[in-house]
DNA sequence: GCCGTTTTCGGCCCGACTGTTTTCAGTCG
């Protein structure tokens, strides 16, 4: 039996949440599961691991009773007899209209019980034969909506990349702070927590009474269509199919509306549970005792209510950061401006555009101390992988542009292919020439867990291993990471002293976060690296940073903010 | 289904907007 991961355990209760939501089942049930879901999908380790080793999952969030037996019989049998209950009470693709804009669960029911509308098709054939005008609250308005959203979910189902996303919010941020009335403009949502993808853009406006604001963002350039619109409340659509929701309010209720709609919804949820243990409550308008409002002007008023440290948003997903702010041992996230210098990047002597004096400029002007010059090694042929000759011409290149170039550092390094019998892609007589290494798995990523976990530990037993790149391969949307025990791995990093790459390049982002996470609690280091293949790529790392941050980083965990001497003090005693 | 220093029952975050209504349910975030 396949091993079973997070993911499938999350998706199965999602599913239950979506089949009893039809069903009108109690919603506080419903929303067990999908806080269930939540809490595995976001958990650092395994639950096939944690019921190997008998942990008690009641004492996760959210888990009860309950639900512990059932993560138990997922895991233990692979599937869970209750789902397969509920699905035999539902044609199989009921679920998939829930999908629909305009259609929840209480309006799939319906259109079941009336017109026995099972799936998409079916819904398609009602709306061709007009069918839906005789249920009862389905007007001309939603049935064009829904028409509408049959045809366009496609493009509704579709996750931005951060780096997608960023740069079109603060377009739209700078025309509206421009605007008459306008105070204060902020992103807000998944974005500004610097989530890897988002699923639409979260702007929030304080403005004065009379305010032009709302209008301009109506009238943007490249809007599709307008969706809602509202005083206070409005969404377009963009061509681009980017959703961007827009709130104004007044100023002294800035701070609370920007903390609502930063979220994220857990992190939300958990705070006003506590306000209403003191007697107050916490809504997007403010803090309030009874009808009396006693804060909101700024987010800082919701942490201070409590006596705690304000949380920086990237931390705001409920995993813990309440507690640690509560105690005021929140960690002190690292920033971009603690960083030296950059320890992954190509140039012309493989796939990367420009030459290594080039990328040495570029790297100083962004104010770094070091880089290292990591281009492929010879079994990577689509990468113009170097041959030991090459290699050898390189390091006499960087042997003399260090002589000649001041406030740079050039370290000798190269990204080191993982071979698929864990053996490192170069020989020793290379490899100890070298400062460092950034070792990589570039083929084979279908190898079973198992061997895929063996061939990384193994690699890491070569003395010359000093950083794991882009950990699990994956590529945000386009190919999922490898399976391989991230848990193993890190363990060996640890008692190796190796460093874990955070790879910067917004299409990977990897580590993620909550690998990120697990790498601190589990004392391994890391190392934020942009793997440029231009000048213009080593701009990337403050993708880096953000996903670092999300990951409770510290400087004290990022190998680069060190200084040069202290980093290559380092490095000798990773190497055997 | 979860949770608990008002604990084993009775709560569970909260409000805007929409469309279809005539006072509100459903959806959405």
């Amino acid at each position: 039996m396949p091993r079973v991961t997070n993911r499938k355990i999350a998706d199965i209760f999602n599913e239950i949440a979506d089949l009893l939501d039809i069903d009108g089942d109690n919603p506080f049930r419903v929303r067990a599961y999908r806080n269930a879901a939540r809490t595995v999908l976001g958990y650092p380790r395994e639950m096939a691991d944690l019921v190997e080793e008998g942990f008690d999952l009641t004492s996760l969030r959210g888990i009860g009773r309950e639900l512990a037996k059932k993560i138990t019989e997922i895991v233990e049998t692979g599937r869970l007899e209750y789902l397969e209950k509920l699905r035999k009470r539902h044609p199989p693709q009921l679920e998939a209209l829930l999908k629909v804009p305009g259609l929840g669960p209480g309006r799939v029911r319906l259109l079941h019980e009336l017109l026995h509308i099972n799936s998409l098709e079916d819904l398609e054939k009602a709306l061709r034969e007009r069918k839906l005008e005789k249920v009862p609250g389905f007007g001309p308005k939603l049935i064009a909506k829904i028409e509408n959203g049959i045809q366009t979910r496609r493009y509704e189902a579709h996750r931005f990349k951060l780096s997608e996303a960023l740069p079109i919010a603060e377009w739209i941020v700078n025309i509206l702070k421009k605007t008459k009335g306008a105070v204060h403009v902020e992103i807000a949502g998944s974005l500004r927590r610097r989530k890897e993808t988002v699923h639409d853009i979260d702007l929030v406006a304080a403005c004065e009474a009379q305010n032009d604001t709302m209008v301009y963002f109506l009238n943007l350039p490249k809007i599709q269509k307008i969706i809602m619109k509202g005083t206070t409340r409005s969404t377009i659509l963009l061509e681009n199919g980017m959703r961007v929701d827009l709130r104004v309010v007044p100023a002294e209720s800035f701070g609370a509306t920007l903390h609502h709609f930063t979220g994220s919804k857990a992190h939300n949820i958990a705070l006003r549970k506590m306000a209403v243990e003191k007697g107050m409550k916490i809504n997007e308008y403010g803090i309030w005792q009874g009808k009396k409002r006693i804060g909101g002007e700024k987010e800082e008023d919701i942490y201070d209510l409590f006596g705690m440290q304000y949380i920086e948003p990237e931390m705001r997903e409920n995993r813990g950061e309440i507690a640690r702010a509560l105690e005021h041992t929140l960690p002190t996230l690292v920033t971009l401006a603690e960083i030296r210098g950059d320890l992954h990047m190509h140039t012309t002597y493989s796939d990367g555009l420009a030459s290594i004096e080039e990328m040495a400029q570029q790297a100083k002007r962004l104010g770094y101390e070091y880089i290292a010059v990591t281009d492929h090694t010879e079994h990577l042929k689509v990468a113009h992988g170097m041959d030991e000759k090459r290699v050898r011409a390189q390091l006499e290149e960087i042997d003399a542009l260090n002589e000649q170039l001041e406030g740079i550092t050039i370290l000798k390094s190269a990204e080191v292919d993982i071979l698929e019998d864990g053996s490192l892609d170069m020989p020793n007589s290379i490899l100890e020439a070298l400062d460092l290494t950034v070792c990589s798995v570039h083929t084979k990523f279908s190898l079973s867990r198992q061997k895929q976990t063996a061939r990384i530990i193994k690699a890491m037993e070569d003395p010359h291993f000093t950083i794991l790149a882009h950990p699990t391969g994956r590529l945000i949307g386009l190919r999922e990471p490898y399976d391989v025990n991230m848990e193993a791995v890190m363990g060996e990093a640890k008692a190796r002293g190796c460093i874990l790459e955070l790879n910067a390049q917004p299409d990977r982002l990897d580590l993620n976060d909550i690998h990120c996470k697990m790498a601190k609690e589990m004392g391994v280091r890391i190392a934020i690296s942009t793997d440029a293949h231009s000048l213009k790529d080593l701009e990337l790392m403050r993708y880096g940073i953000w996903q670092a941050r999300r990951g409770w980083l510290e400087k004290a965990d990022v190998v680069n903010t060190l200084s040069l001497s202290a980093l290559k003090k380092l490095l000798r005693t990773i190497k055997r």
